[in-house]
DNA sequence: TATCCACTGGAATATGTGGTCG
DNA sequence: CGACCACATATTCCAGTGGATA
């Protein structure tokens, strides 16, 4: 009897595939870049850089073309003696205010073990800080703003930034912002005084097509994967799933990477179509998972409350006030406080905004009056799955929510 | 066409948490 | 310690809203 057998190499150097690979060559963003690289001029010119502004969907290359130039941009301006060129890169994901992003970039600019705590000093404090920080680098400074549109409408500093000089709170450093934004309607929310320097120059990154799609993938593909463990139809599938969804090579490289890893994982000498349709699927399964993981307490009670009521056989979808007498008693069950309605009816509204719930408008006018039926917006199986692995629902018999929704044929008895 | 139902959702305000500073 | 700060969440209050019906 065989105990060792020889498995077959999958992947040669799967990071090629991940989301921080930076590659060596840009491909199908020259046009982006050539206009990109035109903004920098003046850097090297040894000027006040110019505040940037980036658009597009996620996937679609701003950040890496970003971090590309500015480290070749970095690396040209040290044959200049008389440059000196910093860059400073934060991802915004999370930072809702003007606030939390100034601590932030202090907190990148200071020595390790020098951070300050993200509250407790009062605003200007904070940005006092930051001039200082941003004097001591001193020469030009870049400061990335990735995902700028989680700061949601309050742009103080981003108005504060580029007037630092003309106010006094900043001499010797020189700060250029580029900001980038999946989300052009961010743009709209500005204050117009900002709106206008910020976005003094901007670009616009599209989604890719299938065919572009298709070439990066190649190049990936032959760095990540061992020769010939790819069949034919692997690459143009992964490509043209994503084309048609959102254009984005995250997207693209994430099915490849996923198909790769089923099939090493199944001990299969190669790829096939088959492990991306897979892949595909399970992707989109982990993407609702993760989506649900960090909602608040009360979100998880909501959806539990509703899928209890899918699953126990309430008819669906289901109007607020059924929801809340369940929710109630779900709530006292967990040992929490019951929200007010007003309450609940926010957390229901989160939840369709993440589309995790699905609502639909009704109005049976004099009679009845106008209101909102719920249901939930993905997969059963998922937010079972999710619920289940879940704190709060210690006490709540989530497998019998299983038992029952595998019963009635609403999840797979896998 | 005016009415009226059963809500919706904005705004002001309150509460609780985790922090600084003198 | 107490005054103060930022922020996430809740609560309270209530002016709309849109369409079936009298």
């Amino acid at each position: 009897m065989t105990v060792f057998e020889r498995t077959h190499a999958i992947f040669d150097d799967e990071d090629v595939l991940r989301d921080d690979y930076q590659p060596e060559r840009i491909e199908e963003r020259d046009e982006e870049l050539e206009e990109y690289k035109a903004y920098f001029q003046p850097v090297i010119n040894g000027k006040q850089p110019r505040n940037i502004f980036l658009y597009g969907k996620t996937g679609v290359g701003k950040t890496v073309a970003t971090k590309y130039l500015l480290s070749h941009l970095e690396r040209d301006a040290e044959r200049y003696d008389d440059l000196d060129v910093t860059t400073v890169y934060l991802n915004c994901e999370h930072l809702t205010s003007s606030y939390r992003v100034a601590v932030n970039l202090v907190n990148e600019l200071r020595e390790e073990g020098e951070e300050i705590s993200t509250t407790g000093y009062p605003r200007d404090a904070v940005y006092d800080m930051l001039w200082t920080e941003l004097e001591t680098v001193g020469g030009t400074i870049l400061v990335v703003l990735d995902e700028i549109d989680y700061i949601g409408d309050d742009d103080s500093l981003l108005y504060q930034i580029p007037r630092a000089r003309s106010n006094e709170n900043l001499h010797e450093a020189k700060v250029g912002i580029i900001g980038i934004s999946n989300d052009f309607k961010f743009r709209e929310q500005l204050d117009p005084r900002v709106e206008d320097t910020l976005c003094e120059r901007e670009i616009h990154f599209p989604p890719y097509d299938g065919n572009e799609l298709r070439n990066i993938l190649e190049k990936r593909s032959a760095l990540a994967f061992e020769d010939g463990v790819l069949s034919e139809d692997v690459v143009p599938l992964c490509s043209a799933l994503a084309a048609q969804d959102r254009g984005s090579a995250r997207q693209a490289l994430d099915l490849l990477f996923e198909a790769g890893d089923l099939a090493r994982r199944n001990g299969d000498e190669s790829v096939t179509e088959h492990h991306v349709r897979n892949a595909r699927a399970r992707l989109e399964k982990r993407q609702i998972e993760e989506s649900m993981k960090d909602l608040t307490s009360h979100d998880h009670l909501t959806l539990y409350t509703i899928t209890a009521l899918t699953v126990f056989g309430e008819e669906m979808p289901v109007r607020r006030q059924t929801i809340y007498d369940r929710y109630e008693d779900v709530a006292m069950s967990t040992d929490h406080d019951p929200l007010a309605m007003r309450s609940l009816h926010a957390h229901l509204s989160d939840l369709v905004m993440l589309g995790i719930l699905e609502r639909h408008e009704r109005n049976e006018g004099r009679s009845g009056g106008a209101y909102y039926e719920y249901e939930l917006g993905v997969d059963l199986d998922a937010v079972v799955t999710t619920l289940d692995g879940l704190a709060i629902t210690g006490n709540l018999d989530t497998d019998r929510l299983r038992a029952t929704a595998v019963r009635q044929g609403l999840i797979d008895s896998s």
